[in-house]
DNA sequence: TTCCTAATTATTCAACCGTATAATAACGAA
DNA sequence: TTCGTTATTATACGGTTGAATAATTAGGAA
């Protein structure tokens, strides 16, 4: 009887596997179907390692929350800071890589919902929730701030808020509509809705690159 | 040992009270927690008495996601047609009981996340998914197109989709964006700030009454 | 009232859950 | 090379799960 064989991970790159395993078992299997056993098997270690990375099954799901979130997060805000200094093209940017994979994607939109939907079960993913919400609303804050003083505006605190509240909730929604039926529109590309919606509620601000 | 005493309900009520235990199970303890034993439990009947009315429990969580969704979007319905004749009240009315209880409300969003995350794993899911999405997307587009030609405009179908989609989006945002994290911008009432942004997609039409 | 039907309870079952503990093998240090 | 540390496996445990079956009792029909 011999023992199988096994390769001696680093911790980080194993406690990182092991939350890539539970995401997939999550977003394949859903939340009853991610179980110890089987996101062990999928990170290809035994189940009794889980316990010796995190202290119960509940900090690995937490981790695994904060890890997507940051994700999406830092995911959008690298776009917007890529290549453009011009600040309509940086916000334009923005709306478009939460537009499009992987941040737009089915896998990433199934473990939002799952994690959202314990946000008022368990208070630990109710404060990772609004971290990342707040996280995400400053960035596009402090974007949609630059547009505004980029057009002549010289604007207030409480406009940029309240503008971020609203084109936040115009990609949410969108990225949800189109993640989860987006066949049903694929000659309305969102991308493009999103940014004439923004642009709208910028009171006609053109986001393309200036001329 | 005498056997519990019990009462001899309707078909129709025993249902409707089994599928109300698992909403409140699931929007409570989670999907995870939301168990036969404790649906039952909650419902005031023993477990076995389940799977006389549903064939197994994914058939009564299909028959709850249906529920939720039909109830959400009959109850926005009813409050778009409820007073006014004015197409613009109408569309007024809708969006804010989008916004407002009980459409607006924890337990309702938590109910929504959990079975949008299963829309992916089980087909059926997907299925009650799409129908009710169209379903509230057919609403929404009536009540927009009343809107342009009560403005003056001679709306052609694509642009009243487009509309209804980008409208869809804002609503479904605000709606995540106020029920989760609502406690945040309680000076910033969101029914208002959605029905401005409505009014801008639309090209500055305005959704007050008529004067 | 008496009887029949089926709604409801009670009980059982195999499978699986998360966790705990002990044995072992991988790998760096000396 | 040898040794020690510890990451990893193996195994076990008590409790829970969804489902199946058998026993009963409620409530209408006759």
């Amino acid at each position: 009887m011999s023992r199988r064989s096994f390769h001696r991970a680093s911790e980080a790159e194993r406690r990182q596997d092991l939350i890539q395993a539970t995401l997939d078992c999550i977003s394949e299997l859903g939340l009853h179907g991610a179980t110890v056993r089987k996101i062990a098997a999928r990170a290809g270690v035994t189940p009794g390692l889980i316990r010796h990375y995190f202290s119960c099954k509940d900090q690995m799901m937490q981790d695994a929350y904060r890890e997507v979130m940051t994700g999406m997060t830092s995911a959008v805000a690298a776009a917007a800071n890529a290549d453009q200094p011009n600040p309509r093209a940086k916000l334009h940017d923005f709306i478009v890589a939460n537009l499009s994979p992987p941040v737009a994607d089915g896998r990433t939109l199934s473990l939002w919902a799952a994690f959202i939907s314990h946000v008022r079960v368990d208070p630990a993913f109710a404060e990772i929730h609004l971290e990342s919400y707040l996280a995400f609303r400053s960035v596009l804050e402090a974007l949609v701030a630059d547009v505004l003083i980029d057009a002549g505006e010289t604007p207030d605190a409480k406009r940029c808020r309240e503008l971020a509240i609203t084109i936040n909730g115009v990609i949410d929604g969108l990225w949800i509509e189109g993640t989860l039926v987006g066949h049903l529109f694929s000659e309305t590309p969102l991308p493009g809705v999103a940014i004439k919606s923004v642009e709208a509620l910028l009171g006609g601000i053109s986001l393309a690159a200036k001329p």
